[in-house]
RNA sequence: GGGCGCGUAGCUCAGUUGGUUAGAGCGCAUACUUGACGUGUAUGAGGUCCCCCGUUCAAAUCGGGGCGCGCCCACCA
């Protein structure tokens, strides 16, 4: 038995695998005599290439599933892809950017097909990425979010939601980004600190001067109002104040006359007005704003909508027509001070909502959008993890959850994009007007009253489907690994999206299933590199995790991206943290590699050792080791039951290294030395060697897997991988 | 404006119900080492556990206050 000097992952990984995928052991078969272990992968964007957050992932549920594994529970780690609407059309518009092409010039069909064949190609690459990282899932179940199964499920669950009245169409404000001309939920609007300016601006009363002066002598015969967006003033259609505000309570009730335009508006008292901010006044543009469209709603005042989908002006004066709300903001501020109705303007800085993808601001539009009435499901969601059905690990993102869930609002899941799909939908038109609303996936007959159907082109908010993943993917309801592995067992995925995915997912499966869908969320941080900046490409600071894979390993990788990083933390990395984790594999391979030659060259050479010895006949360094072992068989177990995963590669990289190879294995080279004490200590060092890579093995289950194939021992499994976990034992 | 988290060795972090001389990895210093491994071994330096007050026989740990840092949510025009 030789085997070379140095640990080398780039010879081993690979083959590993393979044997991993020939032995079967990957394939779950459902067993009633074991407990049920199931962890749904959370389903991958096919829009890019594997970056380092998928080997977090990968690595955690991997430890996971591997440890349930080998305590012979009946696992199940199931695989998925994202179509992710939204996010891969934007990958996918800037591949067309670079050919000089958008998408609108592109028929729908035509786009969608496209999408569908660039998501399929990174589909596959994915897979053999993962496989390089170790994964032990089966690949037989995999599931993509846009199969007809899926899809079906999809849409009964929208159609249960519209039968129950929690799913309606309605006209309102929404978050509009220009650029990808598609509504956003709230959660994809970022918060960005511009710096701009607040002017005021005068509005003229109406009301006959003569008489108003009179009453009020000394007072001023007009209003100021203070925005950010003047453009905007082009559809005022009121002025607010607070009815408080002792200043203006003479004005509530009087006309204003808009300022360029001549428009009659009137003058509105609403609580909503802060008394503090700018002047006190507030001019109520309804279609641009979403309080304002909420005061316009309370005293009836009139919706100009001005700004079009494209982001320019419309319904205004033909000077304005067709202007960028930016052009016209300087042609109205220009007007404005020429003409005298410009008081000031103040230099300000304040917060302005933009597209998470783009930047772009965001433009709050009025528009037709599919929502979701939330509350009586965020109810049922919080009530979940109120009696401990689900648990947070760490346990303080409870409270960001429920902080969440108590102030959540609609969910606009209409999305203006062609992938995704498509909201089953089909209106009965009559005389331009809908009459009628169809449920349904085809085309239906044509209701009576109508003049003909229209088909519902938006497709749903990718959330949507993803939030119904855990029952989804299982095949709900009749499905036997729904029966048998719903609800499942952890969530494992990044914090970022605890409100986009994972409060969803708790809402949609308790609405359709009545069950909660899994029974921990275990939540990871986000990767940063060892000056903790996030890792971008502009920054030029990312880790490719298969570039580390091929020069370090894999093993290497997931040591790494465990140690010292505890659950909820941002997970701090460094090419000589992984170069650390090779060392400890190469330590791993040269213990191996002494204990094999010491084998071969003694009387014991053969393959069938059994692992057997009598207490009477260990040396003291031999109870010590044993004793040893068997702590931390017990502390590690206990971690790994504890989520506390970097707690337990430490104890045993600490127990291996220092103990075991330090101390023991020097002691050993004596006690070998001795006739009498030489087949026990072989079998003590055999006996801790194979303990050891059963308690390594979810963590790096290459080289431990490896090293098992080569163990001369009897009774061995086909694979480390099916071993069962260590127990402890009694002390010596 | 509301909420969450963090502050322990030069750096990155553990420290699970309060309990000896506070730990790990990396880094650093010195020495050793041709038989598993220099990707190694041994020894060592390095800490007012952010500050103050309190609870307690006992506080890095629990409570209150302060300072500093980071993050999330939110319709101040």
């Amino acid at each position: 038995m030789s085997i070379s000097k140095h640990y080398q992952p780039q010879k081993i990984e690979n083959k590993i695998y393979k044997l991993w995928e020939k032995s079967g052991f990957l394939k779950t078969k459902i067993s009633k005599n074991k407990k049920p272990f199931c962890i749904i992968m959370p389903p991958v964007n096919a829009n890019g290439p594997l970056h380092i957050g998928h080997a977090v992932f990968v690595t955690l549920e991997d430890i996971m599933i591997r440890y349930q594994r080998m305590r012979q529970k009946n696992v199940l780690w199931l695989p998925g892809v994202d179509h992710a609407g939204f996010e891969t059309q934007v990958v996918f518009e800037k591949e067309l950017e670079k050919q000089g092409k958008t998408r609108f010039q592109i028929p729908p069909k035509k786009l969608y097909q496209m999408i569908f064949g660039f998501t399929q190609k990174n589909r596959k690459i994915v897979r053999e990425q993962f496989k390089k990282l170790g994964a032990s899932c089966d690949w037989s179940r995999e599931k993509f979010t846009l199969e007809e199964g899926i899809i079906k499920i999809v849409y009964k669950t929208f159609k249960k939601l519209y039968k129950d009245g929690l799913v309606y169409r309605g006209k309102r404000i929404i978050n509009w980004c220009p650029r990808h001309q598609t509504a956003l939920s709230d959660l994809e609007i970022k918060h960005e600190i511009k710096k701009g300016k607040l002017w005021h601006i005068k509005y003229y009363l109406k009301s006959q001067k003569t008489n108003f002066q009179k009453q009020e002598k000394g007072s001023k015969n007009y209003i100021i109002v203070a925005t950010t967006r003047p453009e905007t003033m082009l559809g005022d259609t009121g002025i607010a104040v607070n009815p408080k505000d002792k200043r203006y309570k003479k004005f509530v009730g009087k006309t204003a006359i808009l300022p360029l335009i001549n428009r009659e508006i009137p003058i509105v008292a609403s609580n909503k007005v802060d008394v503090n901010f700018g002047t006190g006044a507030v001019k109520v543009t309804p279609a641009c704003d979403v309080i304002d469209f909420e005061i316009a709603k309370e005293h009836h005042l009139k919706i100009i909508e001005i700004v079009g989908k494209d982001g320019k002006m419309k319904n205004v004066p033909p000077s304005y027509q067709g202007l960028t709300t930016l052009a016209c903001r300087e042609k109205i501020v220009k007007e404005l001070q020429e003409k005298g109705y410009l008081e000031k303007a103040e230099n300000y800085t304040h917060q302005i909502s933009v597209c998470y993808k783009c930047k772009t601001p965001i433009e709050p539009l009025i528009s037709e959008q599919w929502f979701v009435k939330i509350k009586p499901l965020a109810k049922a969601a919080m009530e979940a993890v109120e009696k401990g059905k689900i648990k947070f690990i760490p346990e303080y993102y409870k409270k960001i959850y429920f902080h969440w869930m108590k102030n959540i609002k609609d969910w606009n899941i209409s999305r203006q994009i062609v992938w995704g799909i498509r909201i089953p939908i089909w209106y009965g038109i009559k005389n331009g007007k809908i009459k009628k609303i169809i449920v349904s996936e085809k085309k239906p007959k044509l209701p009576k009253g109508s003049d003909y159907l229209k088909k519902e082109t938006d497709t749903f908010d990718t959330w949507f489907s993803s939030g119904q993943w855990p029952f989804a993917a299982l095949g709900f309801p009749k499905n036997k690994d729904y029966k048998y592995f719903y609800p499942t067992s952890v969530m494992e995925t990044g914090w970022d999206i605890l409100f986009f995915w994972v409060a969803r997912m708790i809402m949609l499966s308790l609405y359709v299933t009545g069950e909660v869908p899994f029974r921990y969320v275990f939540l990871h941080g986000l990767v940063r590199d060892k000056d903790r900046q996030k890792m971008s490409k502009s920054k030029g600071n990312v880790i490719d995790p298969l570039g580390v894979v091929n020069l370090y390993g894999a093993d290497a990788l997931r040591a790494a991206l465990v140690f010292g990083t505890g659950a909820g933390k941002d997970i701090i990395i460094s090419e000589e943290k992984i170069i650390g984790q090779k060392r400890f594999a190469n330590k791993i391979w040269n213990a191996s590699r002494f204990i094999f030659q010491q084998i071969s060259s003694s009387k014991l050479k053969t393959q069938n050792i059994k692992l057997q010895f009598k207490i009477q006949n260990l040396t003291e360094a031999d109870k010590k080791i044993l004793n040893g072992l068997n702590e931390i068989i017990g502390s590690v177990t206990k971690d790994l039951d504890d989520f506390q995963f970097h707690n337990a590669l430490q104890k045993i990289y600490q127990f291996f290294w220092h103990r075991f190879c330090d101390l023991y294995i020097e002691k050993s080279k004596k006690q070998l030395q001795e006739k009498a004490l030489q087949e026990e200590t072989l079998k003590i060092l055999l006996y801790v060697l194979l303990q050891s890579i059963k308690l390594l093995h979810p963590f790096m289950p290459f080289l431990t897997e490896e090293i098992y194939q080569k163990l001369p021992i009897k009774n061995k499994q086909k694979c480390l991988m099916v071993e069962s976990w260590p127990s402890q034992k009694p002390k010596i």
